[in-house]
DNA sequence: GCATGATCATGC
DNA sequence: GCATGATCATGC
């Protein structure tokens, strides 16, 4: 029996000697020939082994059992203004489907483990090995009351999907700040679930990186320019997070936009771009200068569209430029649109009456396993035109003298959700390719973006199914 | 009226 | 001055 150089009986004497932490790496104290051997084993777990003094395992437990302290380490990334960020999800205890739907969440195996955490914070460095990486915080974190509630509804969804039968159909975006991401090699590790024979896809508790990024702030002492929606739990004893949002923006369904704008006795700029972006602060109560917090922390994407009369979106929903050497580099499940297709939307709908637009509905969506197989293959077929060296189709010119160049991208036409389109200042903002064009034998050209179709908006997201 | 290319407005 | 959400323009 070895000594421990901390009281593994006492939270204070884990963390004080957890703190010590701060500034260190592992080569600090990771025997030699681990750090020079070939073992591709995780920082959590070298953590644990060498630090801490204890063989990694996957008990119900939390790490320091007589504690009840969890131990969780990951990922930072540093911003251009120096602040840090969450490289991504907190990753916390795997989801067993058979014995989730028998569980309370007072009682479950989520809130058991993870009711206390102790969170290791590291800088990634794409160039550094796991034992270069420097450790910049270490805190305990216990989520607020507000959190928690929000926590256990998250949690509750997600055991009523496996109750249904449905724990294939599970999505990290179906919740709030709880989320159930999938875990182990793609799609290799398969489970069974207690209500269907369907084999479902291995999936894991884990913090959204929103709610990682807030616990970032806080252990650091950043203020955070935050406006809650909720403030008070009793509200959420009646109802969801998503019914509290929906009944807030329902009091001005079928009003025009002055008229919101009279009712809630506010000044905008409704020729701003951002109008629409400072009408939901304003309908949810919150200061025009500050983020809305549980979105934030939730990840939540907010969009809004204008609907011509019969529902089709005026305009597709654009996305940031990608660069094309970043599509070249990844692959599918690596790359940036799938996570942000994976994010819970909101969706706030106007809608043309004439020449007014009034407020039609607001709708909370994230996309189905099933349709994020359809943009795969959109997203592929661009790969493929970009490491081909094959972007442009044909180059015309209008009848002012204006050159305009096709490209070979999925169309509206190619995919039923999603295609490729320009998406920048004009047509000279360019991003550089990582193979020339065969066409303009030119190494840079115009930014593009990911659109979603407005026809998929009109027929799966607007529609009520 | 749709498909595709092009561009605007704001905030950081 | 660029990134991002939003919107305009034109040819078929």
């Amino acid at each position: 029996m070895i000594s421990l150089p901390y009281n593994p009986s006492s939270k204070d004497s884990i963390i004080s000697y957890a703190k010590k932490l701060i500034g260190k790496n592992l080569k600090e104290f990771c025997p030699k020939d681990i750090i020079n051997g070939k073992n591709k084993g995780g920082f959590g777990q070298f953590l644990e082994k060498y630090y801490f003094l204890y063989e990694p395992n996957s008990l119900e437990e939390p790490d320091f059992s007589l504690a009840k302290l969890e131990l969780k380490s990951s990922p930072l990334k540093e911003l251009k203004n120096l602040k840090f960020v969450s490289k991504e999800r907190l990753v916390l205890n795997i989801i067993n489907y058979m014995d989730i739907v028998n569980q309370d969440f007072e009682f479950s195996s989520f809130y058991k483990k993870n009711k206390n955490l102790l969170l290791v914070f590291y800088l990634h460095k794409v160039d550094e090995t796991v034992f270069d990486y420097k450790i910049k915080i270490v805190d305990e974190w216990n989520f607020p009351s507000l959190d928690l509630e929000l926590i256990k509804q998250d949690f509750l969804k997600i055991k009523e999907k496996i109750l249904n039968g449905k724990a294939h159909e599970l999505s990290e975006a179906d919740t709030l700040y709880l989320g159930a991401c999938t875990k182990g090699s793609k799609g290799g590790n398969k489970r069974e679930q207690p209500n269907s024979n369907i084999k479902a896809k291995q999936r894991a508790f884990s913090l959204k990186q929103g709610y990682v990024n807030h616990i970032i702030a806080s252990l650091s002492g950043n203020k955070e320019k935050y406006g809650k929606v909720i403030d008070n739990l009793e509200v959420l004893k009646k109802k969801t997070f998503e019914e509290v949002i929906l009944d807030k923006f329902k009091a001005y369904y079928g009003k025009t936009v002055s008229q919101i704008i009279n009712d809630l006795n506010i000044e905008l700029n409704s020729k701003a771009k951002n109008f629409y972006a400072n009408l939901t602060k304003a309908i949810l109560n919150i200061k025009q200068d500050c983020e809305i917090e549980e979105f934030k922390k939730a990840d939540i994407e907010v969009r809004t569209v204008r609907l011509k009369n019969n529902n089709l979106p005026k305009e597709d929903i654009s996305f940031k430029a990608f660069k094309y050497e970043d599509i070249m580099r990844q692959n599918w499940n690596s790359s940036e649109f799938k996570e942000i297709l994976e994010k819970k939307f909101l969706f706030i709908f106007f809608k043309y009456y004439g020449d007014e637009l009034k407020l039609e509905k607001v709708k909370f969506w994230n996309i189905s396993n099933d349709d994020l197989q359809i943009v795969r293959k959109m997203w592929i077929d661009t790969k493929k035109i970009i490491i081909s060296g094959n972007i442009v189709k044909e180059i015309k010119t209008d009848k002012n003298g204006k050159i305009k160049r096709y490209t070979n991208f999925p169309g509206k036409k190619d995919n039923y959700i999603s295609h490729v389109r320009p998406h920048g200042q004009n047509s000279q903002d360019v991003f550089s390719l990582p193979i020339e064009d065969k066409l303009t034998r030119e190494k840079f050209y115009t930014k593009h973006c990911f659109w979603l179709n407005a026809s998929f908006v009109k027929e799966k997201i607007f529609k009520d199914i």
